[in-house]
DNA sequence: GCGTGCGCGGTTTTT
DNA sequence: CCGCGCACGC
């Protein structure tokens, strides 16, 4: 590795450079759809390293995803070697958190060994709160727990007088629940030594706050701040920024207002749109050379998005030639639609040669995905879900997990309930019911009350043998894992067995073959386990569980690897980054895309943003396709054509009605040959 | 304390 | 139509 500075904006547009090279003071890099913004964040990193302004672990780049922040950090290491790479701070923004906060937790009131509460674990403890409390007054704990997520997006704290401007009786009575669910829902994690996904963001916001002397150690360690998609930002997370690039104000954020389609979790496109009022010695760099897609596509893109009044406006261009028309199927019904899609791939792979895994079908809502699974494995095309239920989320899995909460961190109330009776130890509600009385005379855990039961002989014989055999347990592997010196994978395995998972599973499963697979998915915590302690610097059961938590999918990179001979089916949410060169979009139809719901709830533009995503995912082709009738919810309902698909010029589009037919000779756009990395066969 | 039906609700989901 | 959360009978 040559050790004289290097020149990290070879081969980059002239924008491009611009945003590697300014780096001493606030950047907004609005970056179009495909103009190569990742490739811009590495070699701003890397020039920042070359220039010997600060050193690896002084940079901090903030992505949304682990994917993104793996992907960034192998692009950076490609620059500058996988040493400083890794050294360089990269991560999302909950991991990031995650460390502030395992450092320094007990400054905001928990302890140190807090467990962290998933989706899963939070929407529990919301429905115990509810019951407890009776304040549900018909509102389902789904709807309070998005509510109190949007209210910690916005850092609002629970307090039942903020004024709020009421305008209808639903609303105000609304208001009169939430405040003291969200206050209860909150204690009850702090007592449980909990915090869920938003809490690891709010509690370094207040340490931040509280703290400065902590902040100021942040804020001089990392002397240059890159986020990555900034349009899905939320307001918690823009004070963090700010906060930490307050006095250098080497902050880099890169994003597209046109892509923001997450302001239904709390992302809030006003940090991008108004970078300039919050930052203002801020530098605008704009890239609008698109490096990925036709500029039919790109034409098509731009003039769906110019209909949107709340964004910047900007170019979008490419030099990657014109292409073909877009195709427009109409077609009787979501059956149709989904065989019609399967002729459709066949014809354009006899065409141009294409794999599979060029292919990409986009669709709204999760639910269209089983009419096109259907009619693909009768077509006998390879293809693959995204989406549904993450790994971590399995019953099976929680169950282990859960286990190795409780060993971790005592308090956590929602695991040890969770697994106190699985497998069945005659521990049913009464016993459980006496236990929290206990635990609320005497301010004490549910783990300490449960001794407690035991000594005043409170439980049944059954109850209390099981009480028994679940503390010593739970004791024993306790000791185990604080004294170490025992791969976590061994402990983890005897753990599994010593519960009797497997006879359990045998048990519950109605068939051989459904226990088979769950047994497997315990296997594969296991094996998480084992990679884990493979890979990580200095390896922990609660450095495990931390990752369990916030890697999401660990399957994801098996997925992919399988992807790679199958054709990719996925909502247009979870397609955003990626890009594929045929794409189809499916169910162009009023109430679908756009959504229904959005049209009540006033958010058309991001639905048309959303549909702009799904367009410029396109790289040589794009297909829509739209159902005349479509059965949803067991119900057949007649539909309209997409409002959007007006929005492009008649031109650009070739609209079938029926049956796929040849495709039209002077239509086919020459295979491009535009080989980036991997070569495409050229026939 | 544990297993089975009814009934309700049902976009999107990076962490 | 499907999955679940809860309410009832063993």
């Amino acid at each position: 590795m040559s050790a004289q500075s290097h020149d990290y904006t070879e081969g980059l547009n002239a924008r491009q450079k611009e945003a590697v090279l300014q780096t001493e003071w606030p950047v907004l890099v609005l970056a179009v759809a495909g103009s190569g913004k990742t490739r811009v964040i590495a070699r701003r990193i890397a020039h920042i390293l070359g220039q010997g302004l600060a050193g690896p672990p002084e940079i901090l780049a903030v992505t949304f995803t682990n994917k993104a922040a793996e992907e960034m950090r192998e692009r950076v290491a490609g620059l500058v070697g996988p040493a400083r790479a890794s050294a360089t701070v990269m991560s999302t923004f909950h991991s990031f958190c995650l460390r502030v906060l395992r450092g320094h937790i007990e400054k905001v009131g928990y302890r140190k060994n807090f467990s962290i509460a998933g989706e899963g674990d939070s929407r529990t403890l919301l429905r115990r709160v509810v019951d407890e409390i009776g304040e549900a007054a018909g509102f389902s704990p789904a709807l309070f727990q998005s509510a109190i997520s949007l209210c910690k997006n916005e850092d609002i704290l629970p307090n039942p007088d903020r004024p709020k401007p009421v305008r209808n009786e639903t609303e105000e009575k609304y208001e009169r629940h939430m405040a003291p669910v969200y206050e209860a829902y909150q204690s009850a994690l702090r007592a449980a030594n909990s915090v869920d996904f938003d809490d690891l963001l709010l509690l370094t916001l207040k340490l931040w706050r509280e703290h400065p002397a902590v902040l100021h150690r942040f804020r001089n360690h990392f002397r240059y701040v890159m986020v990555d998609e900034y349009q899905d930002t939320n307001q918690v997370q823009y004070q963090l920024l700010r906060m930490l690039a307050e006095e250098h104000e080497n902050l880099c954020v890169v994003g597209d207002d046109d892509q923001s389609i997450y302001s239904w979790r709390g992302a809030n496109v006003r940090n991008i749109l108004e970078f300039e009022r919050d930052f203002p010695k801020a530098r605008i760099v704009t890239l609008d050379q698109n490096y990925r897609s036709t500029t039919t596509i790109l034409e098509a893109a731009h003039h769906v998005i110019q209909n949107n009044t709340q964004r910047r406006d900007k170019k979008l261009w490419s030099d990657l030639g014109q292409g073909r028309a877009l195709d427009w199927f109409v077609v009787r019904d979501d059956e149709a639609e989904a065989v019609e899609a399967a002729r459709w791939l066949k014809r354009i792979q006899e065409r141009t040669g294409a794999r599979y895994r060029d292919f990409a079908l986009l669709y709204r809502s999760n639910a269209q995905s089983r009419p096109l699974e259907i009619a693909f494995r009768q077509a006998g095309i390879p293809y693959v879900v995204y989406g549904g239920q993450e790994f971590f989320e399995r019953t099976e899995v929680k169950d282990i997990i859960a286990y190795l909460k409780v060993i971790v961190n005592p308090r956590d109330e929602s695991s040890l309930l969770r697994v106190i009776n699985m497998p069945r130890r005659g521990i049913g509600d009464t016993t459980l019911h006496k236990a929290h009385d206990i635990c609320r005379e005497e301010r004490i855990s549910l783990g300490e009350a449960l001794n407690e039961i035991i000594k005043r002989g409170l439980a049944t014989p059954p109850a209390e043998r099981g009480i028994r055999e679940f503390l010593g347990l739970i004791a024993r592997y306790r000791k185990r894992f604080r004294e170490g010196g025992v791969p976590l994978q061994s402990l983890v395995e005897d753990l599994v067995r010593d519960i009797g998972y497997n006879d359990e599973l045998e048990r519950v499963c109605k068939t051989r073959e459904q226990a088979f697979n769950r047994w497997q998915n315990v296997e594969l915590v296991v094996r998480a386990v084992a990679d884990y302690e493979r890979e990580a610097q200095g390896p922990s059961l609660l450095g495990f569980l931390d990752e369990s938590h916030l890697s999401g999918d660990q399957d994801r990179a098996t997925k992919r690897e399988r992807g790679d001979a199958a054709v990719t089916l996925m909502t247009i949410h979870s397609a955003k980054g990626l890009e594929f060169p045929f794409v189809f979009i499916m169910g162009l139809e009023d109430g679908l895309l756009p959504h229904e719901r959005s049209l009540k709830e006033n958010s058309l533009e991001e639905e048309r943003r959303l549909f702009y995503v799904a367009i410029t995912r396109g790289q040589r082709h794009v297909t829509f396709f739209e159902a005349v009738s479509r059965t949803l919810h067991g119900r057949e309902r007649m539909s309209k054509t997409s409002r959007f698909l007006s929005e492009i010029p008649e031109k650009l589009v070739q609209r079938h009605v029926g049956a796929v037919r040849e495709m039209v000779e002077e239509h086919v756009a020459p295979p491009k040959p535009r080989p980036k990395g991997r070569k495409r066969s050229k026939k």
